[in-house]
DNA sequence: TTACTGCCGATTTTCGAAATAATCAAAACC
DNA sequence: GGTTTTGATTATTTCGAAAATCGGCAGTAA
């Protein structure tokens, strides 16, 4: 049919959803902040009923949370939360590389190492501060998933999509104090390298490690910045982001 | 303080969505179905904005799902998707149990004991068809989760109450045709026992097998009412609900 | 002083109309 | 005859005002 293209079909609320969780994600709205609605309606410029779409559909995601009838959060963050979440992604992670393992085929291999190549691609054009790049994070991201794409299980997969989301606005919490992440470069490699010689274990092993270390490095760097009760700190407005 | 109790306190959308995921769960909105706003909003008496609101939770939590700028969907069943559900349940399951047999204090214990203690007492009312009651499935419910509430992991306890809830949906769709579920009451004795007794191991596997078997019952009944593509075949309504 | 009650301003939630986008069918075109 | 274009119809998305709700404060009583 005539539908060729539609990149910029998007929605008001889309839109909006996007920008919101980009905020989040990078802490120029803290953890822990009340969403005031008329705020918000004047830092997007849509309607009310628009942004409450928006915050629904991050409150799915785990970004913001809803206080009864008494308004919107943004997600507070905690060691507690961040340990937690670490644990639950390790869980999937590990099942997803292995479901992979067992059921990626040619293309599946091949997609894991496009998916490599340009990241590694962009790392170079970068230079030593990649990692502050909101067009890496994607990149990463995508290499992440191609990883665990064959594994067959769209429930999974989702599952997945959602932690790594959450974990992102911790990773770039730290990133912004110690950019020092080169050993994640060799990381990547290693694991891709076991993952597509289909050695199961230790490429699990080597996924468990790759986000509790990632994990301890924001807790080193960046515990002090976390709510010990609930209520967020002071934040400094960034965009960087941290590898893992 | 004065604040004694607010158990009416729900907002419309609340409500809305609390009888919509009934009414998704019970099949009176068939799997497939188009979620015309223009219709919903005669039958459940509110306004577009609330029924979006109430829209976008649903499909969070998997039972309906958005098409772009062309409407909702109540969310399609089907056999791959029932397999997949059961797999992840599994999973996630088998960790709630190990953690919450390793962390379980006395009081856990205790609130298992009660947990079964009303179901129990709440079949003896109701007789041979206990299973066809929502106030059952409520304590079904909550029984499951007392087995797992002291797991410690809040992330893994939403994921996991997210998936028993679609999971509850391909129940109700079996127990409709064969109520006979009388082996299941016995299953859940036995897995209080094990976990209370901290048998890891043989506790995990019980479980894994009280679901897994389960969705066996419901292949093996209602999978013909599955849609083999993605769209939804004619459903009875009605709201009985099968035990696991 | 302490606890309870009733009001007021601020904020959220809901509403239905208006704008925007998708769908379908008939007409025009190749 | 088959494909594309066009236009009317239907459905969804967005808007800002109106209603409901919350939290605090003053006033009263114990």
């Amino acid at each position: 049919m005539g539908n060729t293209l539609k990149p910029a079909g998007e929605t008001r609320a889309g839109d909006v959803l996007a920008r919101m969780r980009s905020d989040i994600i990078s802490c120029a709205l803290k953890p822990g902040t009340k969403l005031r609605f008329e705020t918000l309606r004047e830092l997007y410029e849509v309607s009310f009923s628009t942004l409450r779409e928006a915050l629904s559909r991050l409150v799915a995601e785990g970004l913001v949370v809803a206080e009864g009838q008494r308004g919107f959060l943004v997600a507070p963050v905690s060691l507690f939360d961040l340990n937690d979440l670490t644990d639950v992604r390790v869980l999937v992670e590990r099942q997803c590389i292995k479901l992979a393992i067992e059921r990626g085929d040619d293309r599946w291999e091949a997609d894991i190492m496009a998916a490599f190549h340009r990241m590694d691609r962009l790392q170079s054009r970068l230079g030593a501060s990649y990692y502050l790049s909101d067009e890496w994070a994607t990149l990463h991201s995508a290499f992440h998933l191609s990883l665990v794409a064959a594994c067959g299980s769209p429930n999974l997969l989702e599952i997945r999509q959602k932690l790594f989301e959450r974990a992102h606005r911790y990773r770039r919490m730290s990133s912004q104090f110690r950019p020092q992440w080169r050993a994640k470069d060799v990381e990547h490699k290693m694991i891709m390298d076991r993952v597509i010689a289909r050695d199961t274990a230790t490429a699990q092993d080597l996924v468990d490690r790759h986000i509790r270390e990632t994990t301890e490095n924001v807790i080193a760097h960046a515990s002090h910045l976390f709510a010990q009760g609930g209520a967020g700190d002071p934040f400094k407005r960034s965009d960087p982001v941290a590898a893992e």
